[in-house]
DNA sequence: TCCTCCGGGATTATATTTGTCCCACTGGTA
DNA sequence: TACCAGTGGGACAAATATAATCCCGGAGGA
């Protein structure tokens, strides 16, 4: 049955509505029998004659019964509601999961995908091409995107493909010294070729801060440049990473472990540590969005997998994040057991 | 898995087939990549723009690509491709095993329903159902249908609903004194009603012929407009029963049960019995249709279910029923036995 | 170099869905 | 008895989705 459903979401996702439609129908006939047409449709709140054309196929299909009473199931009906509560289930269990989770998190939208990273680095596929879906819905033409890396991003940008013209893609935050292709830069010009835009590039060494930032934003004309971009920034699209994993790359790693680890920062996303109770306790130093700071931008778009990132998700999310969360189904799972306590 | 696709049946019919059409498509890219929209077109014999708008949608799903040498399936498409595979299987039984049937017996078109009246009698309502739907396909205003009688042909009259205005139901052929809910003239009552229609009734002994029916032709004027009516009916809808039962109820059962026997009577319908081979060996005394003397009628529809009955179907449908043929899986799958040979 | 076929865009024609009435009828109620 | 609320069914215009049929610029192959 999962495996039918599964397949049902990918192949045909526009009639997942039909069946709910049809179930909801068929299961507040038999609550409400024997029930009268447009009773059915305010009860639904659903169209009268939308309702009269679901009844009729339910009729034709020899599930309901009309009479000059109402509508009844019948004994065939009653069956296959049966079953279809079953399939219902199923179906409906991501679509329920993610309401749940917008709601706890104080997200406008959350998306699940199927698998968790953390057990199947596959999934990271899909979980792009969901993140890469939801951008598509946001961009129109001559937007600006501001992207930060890591390899949950790179698989958005591997799954982008053009949905508007003229769209600027730009790294949201001074660089991290990492794997190339995970960087900001790398992310933005790889997404930027798939969508048919431009590229920005953020040349900042790691670690610079201070007065050093100063000196270097007052000689380099194309860091401000860049820099005003991303404060305007259309959508924002940013991972979420494990405070101590972050942490662990970076210079001074030992004593910046030690002290994010004392002050109980769970997650990082765009360059800031947070608590899982969305308490900023640490900012690294750049240019660029911070997650305290997304005032100025317009859609915020945050993506991250695996059951294992459940915390730093919630955290993220509580500091900041406001607008959409893509994540996939063991993350999921393992957010509604934190929120739930 | 047959599960989900049995409720995707009676649900979601729509849905089977908007599937269906995915599936080929995809497969005939795997088939063809890198393939373009019109040659698709073309190879599936549909129109440019619908190809279009399902290319679109996969390509949305990520199961093809496109490129400028035409598109291509993904590797995820791949995978789908394979597990629509299975579902279109389980889907397709049915219809497989219908087209395989009608081609193999003569008959112009052949309905499976599920189940096996022998094995459960609850499946004979489901079989009434479809005889009823296909009645309603064929149905017109101010038609005449003719129906004989059976338990089989009860169920049909039940689950019959109106489709046209001022039909009137009439009798197939005179009497066979069984159970009275059985009897032709009490189903052409029911259907009547339930279509909303009018009835005519037949009312002939069992048993008689020679001068006797002459003689009453002769003085009653009712019989001769029914036998009238009945002989330019629009649709005939009739049972088919196996030889040694239907004998069996025969006044002069003893001999004609042997008579039959000798001569390899396997089927009866409408009063004549039928070999295997379509030769008929006996004909009971009465008016109204024979199964050989349909050439005035229009559509014929013959409705039987239970494997037991599989060889009484086949030697029906040899010897005349050439329409439609309702039948379910058990008789369905013991006649492709029985022809395979 | 041409030439075919590609995906994508655009426009018009056609079906389908939807909202909103009205109608005749039925069962319960005053 | 006469009503009345609620039933399914019919009808029709407006809105929307779908389909047919072009055309276009461009990439590969001959």
């Amino acid at each position: 049955m999962e495996k039918a459903v599964a397949l049902h979401r990918r192949i045909a996702p526009e009639l997942v509505g039909v069946i709910e439609d049809r179930f909801n129908i068929l299961r507040q006939i038999q609550f409400a029998q024997p029930v009268g047409r447009r009773a059915l449709a305010v009860a639904l709140d659903m169209g009268e004659r939308v309702v009269r054309a679901q009844v009729d196929f339910l009729k034709a299909a020899g599930l309901i019964d009309f009479t000059p009473l109402g509508m009844s199931v019948t004994e065939e009906g009653q069956g296959v509601l049966e079953e279809l509560a079953g399939y219902v289930r199923v179906l409906h269990g991501f679509s329920a999961l993610e309401e749940e989770l917008a709601e706890r998190l104080g997200v406008r939208r959350v998306v699940v995908t199927r698998g968790d990273a953390d057990a199947d680095p596959a999934s990271l596929r899909e979980l792009g091409r969901a993140a890469a879906g939801v951008l598509g819905g946001y961009l129109g033409d001559n937007m600006t995107v501001a992207v930060s890396g890591g390899s949950t991003m790179a698989w958005v940008a591997e799954a982008a493909s053009a949905a508007a013209r003229d769209v600027t893609i730009v790294p949201a935050r001074g660089g991290l010294g990492e794997k190339v292709e995970y960087q900001a830069n790398t992310i933005a010009a790889v997404m930027a070729g798939k969508l048919g835009g431009r590229y920005r590039m953020l040349h900042l060494p790691d670690g610079v801060g201070g007065e050093a930032l100063d000196v270097l934003l007052a000689h380099d004309a194309n860091l401000r440049d860049v820099d005003e971009l991303i404060r305007k920034a259309d959508v924002v699209l940013h991972g979420i990473g494990l405070a101590e994993v972050m942490a662990a790359r970076r210079v001074i790693a030992p004593a910046l472990i030690n002290e994010l680890k004392a002050r109980g920062a769970a997650g990082e996303a765009l360059g800031q540590y947070t608590t899982i109770g969305g308490e900023i306790v640490y900012t690294t130093d750049s240019i660029g969005l911070r997650l305290d700071d997304l005032g100025g931008v317009g859609r915020v778009i945050a993506v991250a997998g695996g059951r294992r990132k459940a915390a730093a998700i919630v955290a993220v999310t509580a500091a900041g994040s406001r607008d959409v969360l893509v994540t996939d189904e063991g993350a999921a799972r393992a957010i509604r057991e934190i929120i739930k306590s």
